[in-house]
DNA sequence: CGACCGATCGTCT
DNA sequence: GACGATCGGTCGA
């Protein structure tokens, strides 16, 4: 029935990524790691919106050793070590020089969950396999080894396989996590499939807002 | 439920 | 030397 086709340039390098954010909401992205594949579907993402947002690594235009990677062209994966234990995966969006990034919070298990299970020690397929940035990363693999490969390699790499999410269907709150940001960090550019299972959180988030018609 | 806490280490000042 | 774009557990109401 649909066929899979893997995002390219075209998707990466727009503009806005606000946009791009709620777009890759029910995408799936890969990873194939030595012949072992795992794949899930996004169902949470976090906009980081460049050089004037507080909350971004690339702030102010910083450019660190670290950050280098978010000035890379889309279509690059940004992964950081957050808290000294969890390795954080994002995909890095617009032109080269232009420091935007959409951290992947949340994934729906699709394939490979056994190899998920494994990775990340845990006995079962419950939400928490694949919930939140951190267990993202574990489940899938992913680690601060693979930032700055590109996400056109059959490494790793994001599909659409025709799921398509309504503008009814998806929440937007304030992200998580960034209090340090000042105002920027009330910007409401945390984006998730409504009443997904494996959306971080709490259940009733008073601060969700629903775009387009409930 | 909500609040709090410890784990753990690369990066930047 | 301080501090995270987190997580899972515990404790108390």
């Amino acid at each position: 029935m649909s066929e899979i086709k893997k995002l390219d340039y075209s998707f990466y390098t727009r503009t806005d990524p606000i946009q791009i954010a709620k777009e890759l909401l029910g995408k799936i992205l890969i990873t194939r790691f030595n012949n072992v594949l795992t794949s899930g579907r996004i169902v949470e993402t976090e906009a980081y919106a460049g050089v004037t947002d507080r909350a971004s690594h690339a702030f102010g235009g910083r450019r660190t050793k670290r950050t280098e990677t978010m000035y890379h062209k889309g279509g690059t994966a940004y992964v950081f070590l957050c808290y000294g234990m969890h390795h954080l995966f994002n995909i890095v969006t617009n032109e080269r020089e232009i420091p935007h990034a959409i951290l992947i919070r949340s994934v729906e298990p699709l394939q490979g969950i056994e190899t998920m299970l494994k990775r990340t020690g845990k006995k079962k397929l419950d939400y928490t396999l694949t919930r939140g940035p951190g267990n993202v990363s574990k489940a899938m693999g992913l680690s601060t080894q693979h930032s700055a490969k590109s996400l056109l390699s059959n490494q790793i790499f994001l599909a659409d396989d025709g799921y398509r999410v309504a503008n009814s269907q998806i929440g937007s709150t304030p992200r998580i996590g960034v209090d340090y940001a000042g105002e920027d960090a009330m910007l409401p550019y945390r984006f998730m499939i409504k009443e997904n299972k494996y959306v971080s959180g709490k259940r009733g988030d008073r601060r969700l807002k629903t775009l387009g018609k409930g």
